[in-house]
RNA sequence: GUGGGUGUAGCUCAAGGGUAGAGCGCCUGACUGUGGCUCAGGAGGCUGCGGGUUCGAAACCCGUCACUCACCCCA
């Protein structure tokens, strides 16, 4: 048997619903903020991951699907979508567009990893761009827009947490001075964390280790460096997101593993993941645009993890079946007459099914039971010499003898009126 | 990449050296043409795979693969 890739999974049919819930809510709110969607490839020239979510992070060194193409040229399947859109962006020379600059995407991403609970190879997100504004009200219009997106399907435990990043002069001043902090107290730190020092002392912060937690306590700020321009920006942030009274807490320690990320940072997170988590996070990327080749253009934007979405949803948020008519013909006519009732009710638009399978009409009786049709059409031989069917209501169980020649109009006026 | 746990019927799980089982689901019948409930019957298994120990292995040992959780990292 030839099975699935590790960490890559089907979604059956009877998951769909939820899917269609968590893809529906982030189509609709997005609208409501004014962006519009926007479709990128899902593999890219490597360099351009490579360049946007930086060369050294753990992403590009050791978790893209990277091969060659026949002429030798090196692409990769996207790890996340931010570098792609980007590139479109200036490709397409979208910063000259009258209209708002904002996108959202929906798909698949692909990092490899080893699977866990909310962590598979190939995954989904869910993320917003939004391109050419640097006010901070254009940070805060991103943030609500993930924390309603959230709210709405009623997720249990959200956190936002929030942070700032300094301009992109800010951080290498901070991570001198919180590496001399960090320095005289090796010692005290966890295996991983005296690592960290070396390749990524802001990560040391971010460590669950209590003994590292409370040696850093005194650490350095990130926020308590910042420049003038970055704190002012912050302040606004926070003072637009009090008049909106989204909840956040402030987290010093709140890095992120992407390159590009400056200023404002946010992550929501959530106490009924698991080791993972994060639900979704993002923040401004001011340089990015600039660093692949385009115009020096601000930028903010979000992600969010769809598969954890799922794992997190309430039961009572997904919607109920569709309705169906359910066509029950047996015997060597009544299923001649079957699958011409069933063609005309398609026609003219209503939801109908059969079980080809099924012969006996206690069979046809118990699928139409179990697919939770509201009508089942009964239409044996019998039906067929007296030229009328049977018109059962599933629920209340009445049942109406109808003239054939008319019975697909009178079902669908009668299936398709407005209850 | 590192560590732990688990692999038995479609699903959830028993059997801890002596004939592979239950519940749910599925099919059939009771109800000669009426679903759900009830009752009765039935189908469905190389116990992940390969080796070893033993008179005898689902069970014990070795290997391997898969799944899973955690570390790392991240959405």
């Amino acid at each position: 048997m030839i099975r699935g890739i590790k960490g890559v999974k089907d979604t059956l049919p009877d998951e769909m619903p939820r899917w269609q819930a968590i893809e529906g809510a982030a189509r609709r709110f997005s609208h409501l903020y004014g962006f519009r969607e926007i479709r990128v490839p899902v593999f890219e020239v490597t360099e351009l991951f490579a360049r946007s979510i930086g060369a050294s992070t753990d992403i590009v060194e050791k978790e893209m699907y990277t091969f060659q193409d026949r002429d030798g040229s090196s692409l990769t399947l996207r790890p996340e979508a931010t570098a792609g859109v980007v590139r479109a962006y200036i490709e397409h020379n979208l910063a000259a567009s009258p209209t708002a600059q904002k996108f959202y995407y929906l798909g698949p991403m692909f990092r490899h990893e080893r699977p866990q609970a909310g962590r598979l190879r190939q995954f989904h997100q869910y993320g917003v761009e939004s391109f050419g504004s640097a006010s901070p009200q254009a940070d805060v219009e991103v943030i609500s827009l993930l924390w309603r997106f959230l709210s709405s399907l009623g997720l249990p435990g959200l956190t936002l947490e929030l942070n700032s990043l300094g301009e992109a002069g800010d951080r290498p001043a901070y991570k001198a001075a919180l590496v001399a902090f960090l320095k005289p107290l090796e010692e005290q730190l966890c295996q991983n964390c005296r690592r960290r020092i070396e390749t990524n002392p802001l990560r040391v912060l971010d460590c669950k280790v209590p003994t590292c937690r409370t040696t850093t306590d005194s650490a350095p700020k990130l926020t308590d460096h910042l420049s003038p321009f970055a704190q002012q920006h912050f302040e606004a942030v926070r003072a637009t997101l009090d008049s909106l009274r989204i909840p956040y807490f402030l987290n010093p320690r709140l890095v992120r593993g992407l390159d590009y990320y400056t200023l404002t940072t946010f992550e929501v997170t959530t106490t009924h993941l698991g080791a993972q988590n994060a639900v979704g996070a993002g923040g401004r990327y001011d340089g990015l645009v600039e660093v692949l080749g385009g115009p020096k253009t601000p930028a903010v934007g979000f992600a969010v993890g769809l598969e954890r979405i799922s794992l997190m949803l309430p039961e009572g948020s997904v919607p109920a079946a569709t309705k169906l008519v359910f066509v029950a013909g047996f015997g060597q006519q009544g299923m001649a007459a079957g699958v011409r009732l069933l063609d005309e009710l398609r026609f003219l638009g209503v939801p109908s099914d059969t079980d080809f399978r099924a012969s006996s009409l206690k069979a046809l009786l118990r699928q139409a039971d179990r697919l939770h049709a509201d009508y089942c059409v009964i239409l044996g031989d019998d039906e067929v010499a007296a030229g009328t069917l049977i018109l059962r209501h599933m629920q209340t169980k009445e049942q109406q003898s109808i003239p054939l020649e008319k019975a697909a109009p009178s079902i669908a006026t009668l299936f398709l009126k407005p209850r």
